[in-house]
DNA sequence: GTCTATATAATGATAGAC
DNA sequence: GTCTATCATTATATAGAC
């Protein structure tokens, strides 16, 4: 799980010219990535080269730049996810921070998901739904145990997944586009036991605890 | 494990006048808590009934404002920890939220967890430390499986839990300490019949890929 | 399309009256 | 101890020159 690798064209750029209103996009995503999105304007149009004045002319407001950022970026998340293997959403995204060209992307996304709100419920619930397609496929291969409820489980494991890397990634002091690769890597190193222990073995010695939740939520036992 | 019960003596001040420097400090962190570390000092000083000049008087800075904020949490978490029934962070933290005098608290770490920095890894570091020694007594007690690196392990359970705890309550529009707790409650339940079934049965089918990883890093598989 | 200059609002910090 | 008044800074939004 920890081992497979991102495959298909990554670093292309699928059509996008780069005219000065995708330059700023992109510097704008780069940014609200990296110093979250309470960054100024004035720091967005310095990286992009440009003046303020010029982000107001192209997208309105700050809110409007924003938007495009998120827009941007979910489809980015769902292009990228077509091409590669199928693999848990905290996964996916760790290996995708290797990869130069998507880490900001990565930055974005998380931060979005960290801060709530509407974009950070969306790719929240692409991942979810993603999630629950590959866990469907692995149950009926035989490689993942059914459960008694396989959508509240994807939502539980993607947002622990998903949750646990923002705690993991809040603990460094300075994540930049630069060091965001080995983070993630020693972030995944140091949970690939416990998580593999855990989804193997479980944790509790005896099945005392779980089939007296399934008597009191009005479940029979699993018979397994 | 979700039905514990807090026990001991909660809504007690143990000694805390109430000066107006401390309702000043209490104001402050319910607004910390509730709008984030991003509010002013103004809404703060409105919501204490007094001027904004005063918090300069007697904390100096907003900074520093915060940081008996964080302190004050902090002895708060470690003392209620003492005197409640031993659980996992991510369930203590959600039982704590209903009782109405300590869910600003909760509220307050969290947002400190989510925005990482000093003070949230100080609140992570005592969480993992309090689940290290309770952990350690379940696996002596019998009822926790031992695990090759049980440091890891408690680690890596706290801030997925916590972490999964921060990205749901994102997904709720407006978290008031009015409505923290049926939030909880409701997070509590979503994850509750998922979270037992990993934990007594795990995910995934076979071994293989544990083993694999085992010996990929050097160690022996576990016989067991 | 891109720039400079500025309007307007909000912030944290500060000084001094009472 | 508590207040009012204000400063300096910074933010976004805007207007208009080129």
């Amino acid at each position: 799980m920890q081992y497979m690798r991102i495959v298909g064209r990554l670093p292309d750029r699928h059509g996008d010219e780069l005219t000065a209103r995708t330059r700023l996009r992109d510097a704008a995503l780069e940014c609200f990535a990296v110093d979250g999105f309470g960054v100024s304007v004035r720091v967005i149009a310095e990286r992009a080269h440009v003046s303020p004045g010029l982000i107001r002319h192209h997208f309105g407001s700050k809110d409007a730049l924003r938007g495009e950022c998120d827009e941007h970026a979910l489809s980015t998340l769902r292009r990228l996810k077509e091409s590669a293997l199928s693999a848990p959403a905290g996964t996916f995204l760790a290996q995708l921070a290797q990869v130069r060209d998507y880490s900001a992307y990565v930055l974005y996304i998380l931060r979005s998901v960290r801060d709530g709100g509407p974009a950070g419920r969306a790719f929240l619930e692409h991942m979810i739904a993603d999630a629950e397609t590959y866990t469907d496929s692995a149950v009926d291969a035989g490689i993942v145990r059914p459960s008694r409820d396989s959508r509240a489980r994807v939502r539980y494991l993607v947002m622990e997944g998903i949750g646990g890397l923002i705690v993991a990634l809040g603990q460094h002091p300075k994540i930049t586009m630069d060091n965001i690769g080995e983070v993630m890597t020693q972030i995944v190193a140091e949970v690939a036991l416990p998580r593999l222990e855990l989804f193997t073995e479980g944790l509790l010695t005896d099945r005392r605890m779980l089939d007296e939740y399934l008597l009191y939520i009005g479940d029979p036992p699993a018979t397994a």
